[in-house]
RNA sequence: GCACCGUUCGUCUAUCGGUUAGGACUUCAGGUUUUCAUCCUGGCAAGAGGAGUUCGAUUCUCCUACGGUGUACCA
């Protein structure tokens, strides 16, 4: 029987959620949904100086505008709580406490100030590299290691500050299987006691992050990348608590890249090359600097989360475009590539364009109509449905509706006059003037519009490319659009003869 | 420095030793469209370098180079 999959995404409050927190999330969501699991939502706040206001329900609104929805978590209740470390401070010190009884980690009360000596000492002798705190340097500092039981007690009771530190002796290679990578061997030699508990009395994120796991019963850790030379201690940790039956699988997540040259995508990128790196908008709350995200950009957050879930992961097909239901249903994490993905702004413009030409025209619709009594346009149902028929294929971005087509159901802006002038001639007015007066009789609908056109074509010996640009100037003052006879039936009838009646005064000085 | 991870078209990627190395984005050239967008057809474009193993390596091993991550009382 396959153990209960339960998954979590555990981010800490430092800031706004970045593209690659989100594909984290996205990822561990979309193996626990694929697998009847649940995902979780952990706020890791131990450090109180790094944690922004604000940032945990940006967290929590980023989650719910992707669809990422958690089972359990701040925010989304659940048995296994609190889901917020802070409020977890007496769970981390009874557990370290076990640990310091079953010898495998020990108190440290070397202060900054030592610590900051010793290790510049060290440097000086090593090229600028210092010692770590490992198996081999231990027994020079203060420690519950090197003191003796009584001073131990005495620095204890006087409520000296102390650290717990996790004791890693040398040994052979830990070795452990990457669902994504494989097996990953480090040498233990060069593990150090890293610390647990802070003089705070918060733990570090190693201990919090691996007693919440068990507690939470997290059944497959899918994490970045930045965690990967951290495991090993995560390991002996749950060997030194006794819980290594019930370890849950690793997996690392490669990450995200700036579009250009090297590194690590930032927000830097984002403003430099203009687009977003966050998913919602955030707002600094001490430089009170805003940086838009992908939702006011107009990204769908269907089309935007079948982007994210490609930088980095292919079903094995040729299958680009996925809905939710069929993201689930294809993910697996052993076709999660191993190295980092270049960001390109480009593709994501690309799923959006794409969503928008496959959703149902009623989402295009209900989104115009809102634009529509927004601004009081008054414009009947009809009008709503085709005009977001005839536009959808040439928007990228929802909100490009708006614009577009304004023309139908407004004032011409501008006219386009040089375009105007070259196809000019004389004829074009007789031409016009014939159309309207021929209008009155004529069904008012495309194809019989058309056929009008091209009956007068005829009549008057011109050509399509002749006389199409003044018609289609004269009716939406631009080159481009769509149909000339869809745009009049928009126009309605009045007003499509009385911009083709315009003609002769735009005309007049040619 | 040390540890660990990685390296296929400009970009995202497919390939589980034998392929004309495939697809998508971008771009270019055609076609459709009176126009623009869409759409269709086609083109350009890749296995970091070097040793092995093998009848045969993009694929396995090693070395080098390059890149990334970690090396905090940050996560």
């Amino acid at each position: 029987m396959m153990k209960q999959v339960r998954t979590r995404f555990a981010p800490s409050p430092t800031g706004p959620l970045h593209i690659g927190g989100i594909r984290t999330a996205l990822y561990a969501y979309l193996f626990a949904k694929k697998h009847q699991g649940d995902f979780l939502l952990r706020i890791e706040d131990t450090d109180q100086n790094r944690t922004v206001q604000g940032a945990e329900e940006y967290i929590i609104e980023t989650l719910i505008w992707c669809g990422i929805i958690p089972d359990e978590g701040v925010g989304f209740g659940g048995k296994y709580g609190p889901y917020r470390q802070s409020d977890r401070k007496a769970i981390y010190r009874e557990y370290t406490q076990k640990l310091i009884e079953n010898g495998s980690a020990y108190y440290g009360f070397d202060t900054d100030e030592e610590l900051a000596v010793w290790r510049a000492n060290s440097a000086e002798k090593n090229n600028g590299i210092s010692d770590a705190y490992n198996f081999s340097t231990r027994s020079t500092m203060r420690n519950s290691l090197t003191l003796s039981k009584n001073e131990v007690a005495d620095l204890l009771s006087n409520n000296v500050p102390y650290v717990v530190r996790l004791k890693v002796d040398d040994g052979e290679d830990l070795i452990f299987e990457d669902t994504i990578r494989g097996q990953v061997a480090f040498k233990k030699s060069q593990l150090d006691d890293r610390i647990l508990l802070k003089s705070d009395g918060m733990p570090t994120y190693h201990l919090a992050n691996v007693v919440d796991d068990y507690l939470m019963k997290i059944s497959h850790v899918i994490r970045g990348e930045e965690w990967l030379a951290s495991t090993p201690h995560h390991i002996l940790l749950y060997r030194a608590f006794g819980w290594e039956d019930e370890m849950p699988s690793f997996s690392h997540l490669p990450l995200i890249l700036k579009p250009d040259g090297k590194g690590k995508l930032s927000k830097r990128d984002g403003d430099r090359l203009g687009f977003p790196v966050f998913g919602l908008a955030w707002t600094d709350p001490e430089s009170k600097e805003t940086s838009l995200g992908y939702r006011e950009k107009g990204f769908e957050p269907q089309a935007f989360i079948n982007f994210l879930a490609m930088l980095g992961w292919n079903d094995g097909t040729e299958k680009e475009i996925f809905s939710d239901e069929e993201l689930i249903h294809s993910f697996s994490l052993e076709r999660v590539h191993k190295a980092g993905a270049k960001f390109n702004y480009d593709k994501a413009i690309w799923y959006n364009q794409q969503f928008l030409k496959n959703v149902n025209l009623t989402y295009l619709a209900s989104f115009f109509e809102s634009y529509v009594s927004k601004n009081s346009l008054n414009l009947s149902n009809t009008f709503i449905q085709k005009y977001c028929e005839i536009f959808r294929e040439r928007i990228s971005f929802i909100h490009d509706l708006e614009k577009i087509g304004s023309y139908l159901y407004s004032d011409i802006e501008s006219f386009d006059v040089d375009s105007l002038k070259k196809k000019w001639s004389l004829k074009s007015l007789d031409f016009v003037n014939d159309y309207i007066s021929k209008i009155e009789t004529t069904e008012f609908e495309s194809i019989k519009l058309e056929e009008l056109f091209k009956e007068l074509l005829n009549k008057y010996e011109m050509g399509m490319g002749q006389m199409m640009p003044v018609f289609r100037i004269a009716l939406t003052g631009i080159m481009q659009g769509p149909s000339v006879f869809d745009s009049m039936l928009l126009l309605g009838k009045e007003e499509s003869i009385k911009r083709l009646t315009n003609l002769e005064v735009l005309t007049r000085d040619f």
